[in-house]
DNA sequence: TTCCTTATGTTCGGTAGACAACATAGCGGC
DNA sequence: GCCGCTATGTTGTCTACCGAACATAAGGAA
């Protein structure tokens, strides 16, 4: 069930020379990610890789007791699956869809292949991907050192940025999930931005009111991630 | 000043196919790494990359306000400074040398031609950078949900096993920064594994007398790590 | 030896967030 | 309309870690 796909809608995909978006074409499929799916399992084999268009995907490291935290998210400027031209074939982590919308799949095994024959695609998804490991190292150190409020900031951010508008669908319960907190912290954590107008919250639909609030009380880590993201793909239209 | 270098001293240019290694040799040079040296400033330009022999270096993201984390942890298994065949040139964090030691060193634009002209040291360094990756991630998750007590014992484990021998020089106040805590926790921790007859610390100096213990205390992020190394770098005698 | 620097040990609040046990309130299905 | 599920709000206790202010001790330099 193949239907139509854009090139503009992902930007790695803008990014690629018209050679190969020709050769990748046909192979591409569009399909629609319901919240909450699981792309990737932990230490499982991938069998496709995704370039989101509107939906959002997060990307868990998940602990022996179930506790887990988000290390990146994966929107329609990227690509879900790096470890796969990394040569692991599986990572160690969990991709979750935190915002339910479209995405265009391409096959593993496809990929893999263009990875090797093409310097040009080769040299996006490093790019990209070292874009990626930004997000995850600064995240690291934000887990560390940054309250939940900031956190919770520079995540609404991050989600922002990858969709259009400022409409989200997400319950505080999915979000503890993502930080690696209790939902009650999260919940105490909305309300305070809720009284303080920059978001207004009501059972899993999040409308964001006043964005540059929002980054006044974020942490520098929403800052540090975007401004390497734009460093390194400057190519891709800033999302 | 260039010394001869042992191709088996770190165990990536050991996997070197002999054609790479032929080419290379004339090119690396062995230096020695003080402790607490910085080889890369977050955001600078890279000279060199280096391959440990018996260093340890740290990879730390660092905040605004100078609070740190360790991100990663490389030893005579991989390679400090692969965001240069990434593409970025530059990364936004710090490598500092957490023990000293010899290294060997390879000028940058050497390293990225080698990396764009041979397939196998291509994937050979994206191999190594995709376990790297593990490192970060598990880090991530780790430093959200695990306790310093822990955290101590998984960041010992990771240096013992790039180093001969139980014996380590190291600070509290350098551990601290590394793990992103104060120092009278580390010196808390510490205590209490003295206590327990696991290490035995005195003014920088730690020797290991129980790794077994020291395993047993540690949360299992320690043995995800270890494992993931070994599943990607199998050809890589194990450290 | 003595002094002085540096590393380690200890103590006493303070606080963010965990843990647990609830109350309430939308919203969909009927 | 009613019911029941799920999302959100609230409260109190507990603990690990922070912050700061110290005391002590080990080793090097004179």
């Amino acid at each position: 069930m193949r239907r139509a796909v854009d090139k503009s809608s992902n930007h790695l995909l803008a990014a690629l020379p018209s050679t190969e978006w020709q050769r990748w074409q046909s192979q591409l499929e569009l399909v629609d990610l319901k919240l909450g799916q699981v792309l990737y399992e932990a230490g499982c084999k991938m069998s496709f890789v995704y370039f989101p268009i509107d939906a959002i995907v997060s990307l868990l490291t998940v602990l022996e007791d179930g506790d887990s935290a988000e290390i990146a998210v994966v929107g329609n400027e990227g690509i879900v699956g790096v470890s796969l031209f990394m040569g692991g074939e599986t990572t160690p982590s969990r991709a979750v869809v935190q915002s339910a919308g479209r995405s265009i799949r391409l096959s593993a095994h496809v990929l893999k292949n263009e990875f090797n024959i093409s310097p040009a695609v080769m040299h996006l998804l490093l790019r990209y991907t070292q874009a990626l490991i930004t997000q995850m190292t600064q995240t690291a150190a934000c887990n560390r050192h940054h309250s939940l409020d900031e956190q919770l900031c520079r995540w609404l951010l991050l989600s922002l940025d990858r969709l259009h508008g400022s409409h989200l669908v997400m319950t505080q319960e999915l979000i503890a999930n993502m930080l690696g907190v209790r939902r009650e912290g999260v919940t105490e954590a909305a309300g305070r931005l809720q009284r303080a107008g920059l978001i207004s919250y009501t059972r899993g639909k999040i409308d964001v009111l006043d964005r540059a609030g929002l980054e006044q009380r974020s942490c520098e880590c929403y800052a540090v991630v975007k401004k390497e993201y734009d460093r390194l793909l400057p190519d891709l239209i800033a999302f």
